[in-house]
DNA sequence: GGTTGTGAACAAATTCACAGCG
DNA sequence: CGCTGTGAATTTGTTCACAACC
């Protein structure tokens, strides 16, 4: 069965994995070694159905009546998330977002060393911004051939988004992590994840509005639009 | 039946709502008075048999052959959204992030002014950033005194992250978007959503690894695992 | 004719509950 | 006896397809 769902992790499935992995890395770091479903579900924020679940699609790691094996889980999630080795990150767009990008430790650290920015503006181009080379857009297609297959994270403004998505895509980038506000078409063969801070917000102030209504209109009946969604996933 | 599902909007509904209020907002500027599904559709990338049933839960507010008012769908949504008024918004962690997202123009622009910053380093407390406050952690509850009911960014180091949590929510703040790479416990009452930029990258490292795994050992048999998700929701 | 609004069909994800194994 | 792994039940979300209406 194993061998089989390997070809189907369900997305949800995926999107929980680096969670696990997480947890399960500062586990080791503290000299666990065995972990119990019930256990990570509680570090994971999740329920302990969903991790059993989740990790039996990545084959039968558990023993019965023990648990998990810490350092076998991480291996084996890692291989299968890809990140046994790194994958070079171009950052588009060298404002704020792109520099706070660029230093954020989190992601050289693990495993997605940024290796160049590239923008438009001469002022910043030729800068180095973290230790990260600024280079013009135009060099886009040297990139791709330097560090060969890299992902793309994309913080420009909302206006420039498509323009440089299709230009990564053309120079051949099939990852792209948008960040800019704004719904970009890409092709079929192309990954594409967004991050959308507005929206966000936007999704917390709806829930709390409703709650803000509830609350005022009705200050008997019991509660119904319960808070605490975990969401982004 | 509209106002009866005014109490029950599902959630992933919820999460599309403000991408098809941006769209909108973006329609009105351009002068266009009415859009049909099909086009909403198209602009936001998804499927039009969505944005109705989408905008269903909104209440009838389509014209059948005609399509949707531009503006008056941008009022009832935003109104919906809670967005009729702003929503202060206080940062967490004057690193490299926070003072990007201090600095996003898409913050303070869309409704959310960022009122102050929090940090615990002494060196940073008393300084501006992008015109706003640098205060010390231990003055949260001022902060929740003067501006009432803050949503609380957290831009942390991980390990910060829940101890901050616990401090925001106890000078009773009830929204948190969470940037940090942590998972938070919090109560029932708070609303929690998650940013967690190195998962985001993980999720399309698995996707193109399988990929790479795919083309590597079958160069024939057709496409199984499509690319081309749109994740983060 | 064109487009909405929505039941009904379908698909995905979650949760339950327990057999099976260590 | 404890905990995993997984079928079955349930819930949630998506898509179809068409009647209702402008």
């Amino acid at each position: 069965m194993a061998e089989d769902d390997r070809r189907t992790i369900p997305e949800a499935t995926v999107a929980r994995l680096p969670i696990y992995l997480r947890t399960l890395a500062d586990l080791a770091a503290s000299d666990t070694a065995t972990i119990s479903s019930e256990r990570l579900a509680e570090l994971a924020g999740v329920n302990a159905a969903k991790v059993r679940k989740d990790l039996s699609h990545l084959g039968s790691y558990g023993t019965r009546g023990v648990g998990y094996d810490v350092e076998y889980l991480v291996y084996q999630m890692s291989r299968e998330l890809g990140l046994t080795h790194d994958w070079p990150v171009v950052i588009a767009g060298a404002g704020n977002l792109g520099q706070a990008l660029a230093n954020y430790a989190g992601f050289g650290n693990r495993g997605f060393p940024v290796v160049a920015m590239v923008d438009t503006d001469r002022s910043k181009v030729g800068s180095r911004i973290n230790g990260v080379p600024v280079r013009h857009l135009d060099e886009l297609e040297d990139i791709v051939a330097e560090h060969g297959d890299i992902i793309a994270v994309l913080a420009t403004p909302a206006g420039a988004a498509q323009d440089v998505a299709d230009r990564m895509i053309s120079a051949g980038v099939t990852s792209v992590l948008n960040f800019a506000p704004a719904v970009l078409n890409v092709p079929d063969h192309v990954w594409l994840r967004k991050v959308d801070l507005a929206v966000e917000l936007q999704i917390l102030s709806f829930y709390r509005q409703r709650h803000a209504d509830a609350t005022a209109t009705a200050t008997a009946s019991a509660g119904n639009g319960e808070p605490a969604a975990t969401g982004t996933g």
